[in-house]
DNA sequence: TAAAAATACTCCATAGGTATTTTAT
DNA sequence: ATAAAATACCTATGGAGTATTTTTA
């Protein structure tokens, strides 16, 4: 099998015609470059130079190699740029997956200095539920995923970056407006409406709650906690939100209020989760040492 | 520096997902495809596969790296097939100079066996006085020069492939019916008209004759023997001819007769020119048994 | 526990260096 | 005679093999 060195040494011969300045060029002796481009020559049945003492040539068949070699060269550099860029974090492209409880709420806080201290960061985002997320994680499609725990993620890795309590969400007209905590068992139950099955939100919901489940008829079918929001609104029952989520689901002249949840917390903890021998994990904890300065910067 | 066989073992690694299986078509052990891609993604600094004892996966950048190696194994692989292109005779594209006394009218009695026995020999023709020629052939521009003979060729090789006498060309009017051979001193040298200087047809000519110069009047500084045979039926003087070019400037029905030239010959000596060095050598030799057998039919 | 990759260790092939020879001008 | 490439010869590195260990599903 011929070897990158002797297309190189061949391409150096080519630059210099002349052996010996090749030979320096490439940091051997010319005895050394004499013989890889003699065994190339050997290997392929072609003469690439025609040579004297007193001068080189190139063949016609040598023309038609050399342009090849320079053209493999290329590549190979290629491949060492890659390297290069490697070795500088959140240079290559990652794919992240995201469920919809956290990232219309958190990437908005976040991602701005991410983009800020890594310009060139290229960054693509899934959002899906939890077990789409774990499984395209764990089939390499996603780099990682941001999931809220506790989530059973079967053998991949939780690097936690962040916890949060809920609140409950009412309308001003149905909650003392002196409220400043509120415990489960001082809700009406039945007048709680969740995320569809399916949603992590609502299971760590009702385990804050320490429910089993919701046997309200509330169960619209929401999707998303916006809809959710919309119908407290409408004073169609009470909610439950992540904190993070607060900000930009109600406004300081809405009609709703959010009460924390006054029951033993954290009651989610966001983690980045990644297979247990994915090669960029340097990355993925450096995204997460900025997650987690600005969300602290947010609440400070 | 990587060396192909990493690239190799990686894309056998991509193809099979597996160490064992890649290690197998590759035709080493497990070990020398595992240290091999290890040290390829330690030299690289980029986690190629992430692989664990029941599933291997491909990393962004492996996905990247990939995509370049397959593409440098396929420009390897080219080089190979040049390499068997090349092993075969006459699939490398030539250039061949050739003189204005020959080409004309060796090339169309030969070339048309060249294309049936080698359709796909791709041939570029240059034509030009011999010093020319001989000086591009020294300097790689051609592959070979096909030159008459006697010439200085400078310690490049001749090798020989026709021989032929020349004919002296007059008008039906100014010649006796019956002559068979005419010699030189038989003929009104200052009649004679010859290509002018540069071009070895007329020192050809002149040694056969074994006259130093010209001294008739008739340097009418003819570039081409076409024009000469012109000026021949005009009736301004005659001319000299290598047999070769006899049927194409005399025709059956022609007013011109041609006499052989009974001198000491052979008058010229048909020859391709080489470097002593140069590659396709065999290609030559090749070229010119087919040279040799299409003239020899020809005469026969 | 079993399957697969990594590692330990040994051996040989090959690349590289120095010194010398050959070659062609 | 000289300049340059080829060759001879020795050394050291690296790649390959076998056998074994580690890992994790």
């Amino acid at each position: 099998m011929i070897s990158l060195k002797q297309l190189s040494y061949a391409l150096a011969v080519q630059e210099h015609m002349h052996f010996k300045k090749a030979a320096d060029a490439c940091n051997v002796s010319q005895s050394a470059l004499s013989t890889a481009i003699t065994e190339l020559e050997k290997q392929l049945g072609i003469q690439v130079f025609e040579r004297n003492n007193k001068q080189v040539l190139v063949t016609p068949s040598g023309q038609i190699l050399l342009k090849t070699a320079q053209s493999i060269k290329l590549q190979v550099d290629d491949l060492y740029k890659l390297s290069q860029m490697n070795k500088a974090p959140l240079t290559t492209p990652m794919n992240i997956g995201v469920i919809p409880t956290i990232g219309p709420y958190l990437l908005p806080k976040v991602l701005p200095q991410v983009r800020k201290e890594f310009p060139d960061f290229k960054l693509h985002l899934v959002e899906d539920q939890s077990h789409v997320l774990v499984e395209k994680v764990r089939k390499g499609d996603l780099d990682c995923a941001i999931l809220a725990l506790p989530y059973d993620i079967e053998g991949l890795m939780a690097f936690e970056f962040w916890k949060e309590d809920f609140y409950w969400v009412c309308h001003k007209d149905e909650c003392p407006s002196n409220l400043q905590e509120i415990s489960s068992k001082d809700m009406q139950i039945e007048r709680l409406m969740l995320l569809k099955d399916g949603h992590c939100l609502k299971d760590h919901a009702l385990a804050a709650c320490s429910l089993e489940k919701l046997n309200s008829n509330a169960d619209f079918n929401s999707t998303s906690l916006n809809t959710l929001i919309q119908m407290v609104v409408g004073k169609l029952g009470t909610t439950l939100v992540p904190e993070m989520a607060l900000d930009q689901l109600i406004h300081t002249e809405s009609e709703l209020r959010a009460v924390h949840l006054n029951e033993p917390g954290p009651h989610r903890r966001l983690a980045f989760i990644i297979r247990p021998n994915y090669g960029g994990t340097m990355n993925v904890e450096l995204l997460m040492s900025i997650f987690k300065k600005q969300l602290n910067n947010l609440v400070s």
